[in-house]
DNA sequence: GTCAGAAATAGAACACGTTCTATAAACTTC
DNA sequence: GAAGTTTATAGAACGTGTTCTATTTCTGAC
């Protein structure tokens, strides 16, 4: 894994490509990984059937994202701000942090493991992302954790929620990886969030 | 990443090889690959640099460990269980379950961040482990839960104090991927676990 | 419109994990 | 101690992530 170019990196933040043609050429790029990941996880995620199902040329897909590591947490960032504007527009039922947090909690991993290949490729990533994807990393980081700490509450986070938010998600992404390499079943993860969750805000 | 065979799922265990010889052997495997991820981390330790420092063949290394990650992750094992040692070897101070947790924590990751190569090589190759690795990393896991339930309690820990354990062992494993990955600084990490124990345990 | 530089393309080349093949050495078992 | 079996060895070969090269296409300034 090398350092990436300075132009690279201005590329993967994504918003402010040039030029519509690359703003499609990106798009195909993510859409052609959620498929293949989605389909066989996170081997069949092969860069080369990526550029191929994108109609871009490999060199062009390394232009715009510098590894695989950084093509699959850049497309997590897209699945989690997908489900984050899903919850904005539902009203999260619920009369305690506790209750909010684990409809969040368990809505959210529901729909990860409705795709588990999708779900084992992009944990996988994101858990085996060196140095130089942190970038990408602190975004899915804070994505996260902003999705637990809107579901407390409607107000700005304090740090004490903020510190519980980091926690719940540092355990829900273990657990997460728990179930995907068939280590934890489903029930186990709802289990385990359910009692971390109580431990912390109840 | 293949299944492996019932054979070699023997030999990986480790404690009943057959011969004096292959106990050496494993053993010099072992050391080769603590003593280059300890240089240059997990991108350091290549099977073949293995094989050539530990004087097996290529073949002989896949024998013993058929994977990388199997290799790396069963090195992981023999050093918590050296940690966990030394640490039964030491009255470990404090009244409650909360300060003594805290200063096994500390230890333990004091020691790890002692030699940061190694630390990143073991920590990504247990996280970025597949189903077929699920043993070495239940095995790890293991470790890491009687790790901090000995340190609340002498008794037979209960079932909370095991979730408990399991909460904490998850934030440790995450903050220290970040650490390795630069993303957190050794202060960030401490102060994260102290919150995490205080919130747990307090 | 033309030209310079940037971006994209096709494809070769390289690195490292993993597998395979052929041969030799080391063990069982009689 | 000979035959047969398991284990070890050297090294080739293969797959996939990544890099490199040569060429073509696009874009923006004049």
């Amino acid at each position: 894994m090398s350092p990436s170019k300075s132009r690279t990196d201005a590329l993967m933040a994504g918003d402010e490509l040039s030029s519509a043609a690359q703003r499609e050429r990106r798009k195909r790029i993510v859409d052609a990984t959620i498929a293949l990941a989605s389909k066989g996880g996170f081997d069949a995620v092969q860069m080369r059937a990526v550029a191929d199902r994108a109609d871009v040329a490999l060199g062009t897909l390394y232009r715009y994202f510098p590894s695989k590591v950084h093509l699959l947490v850049s497309s997590l960032a897209v699945e989690l701000e997908r489900a984050q504007e899903k919850m904005d527009r539902t009203t999260v039922p619920g009369d305690s942090s506790y209750e909010r947090v684990l409809f969040v909690l368990g809505r959210i991993t529901r729909g990860l493991q409705r795709n588990p290949h999708l779900t084992e490729a992009m944990t996988r990533a994101f858990t085996f992302a060196d140095a130089s994807a942190g970038a990408e990393i602190d975004r899915v980081s804070l994505l996260m954790e902003s999705m637990f700490t809107k579901a407390m509450s409607d107000d700005a986070p304090t740090e004490e929620q903020k510190a519980i938010a980091r926690v719940i998600g540092d355990v829900w992404l273990s657990n997460l990886v728990a179930w995907v390499t068939r280590r934890a079943t489903a029930t186990d993860v709802a289990n385990r969030l359910e009692l971390t969750v109580r431990l912390l805000l109840k």
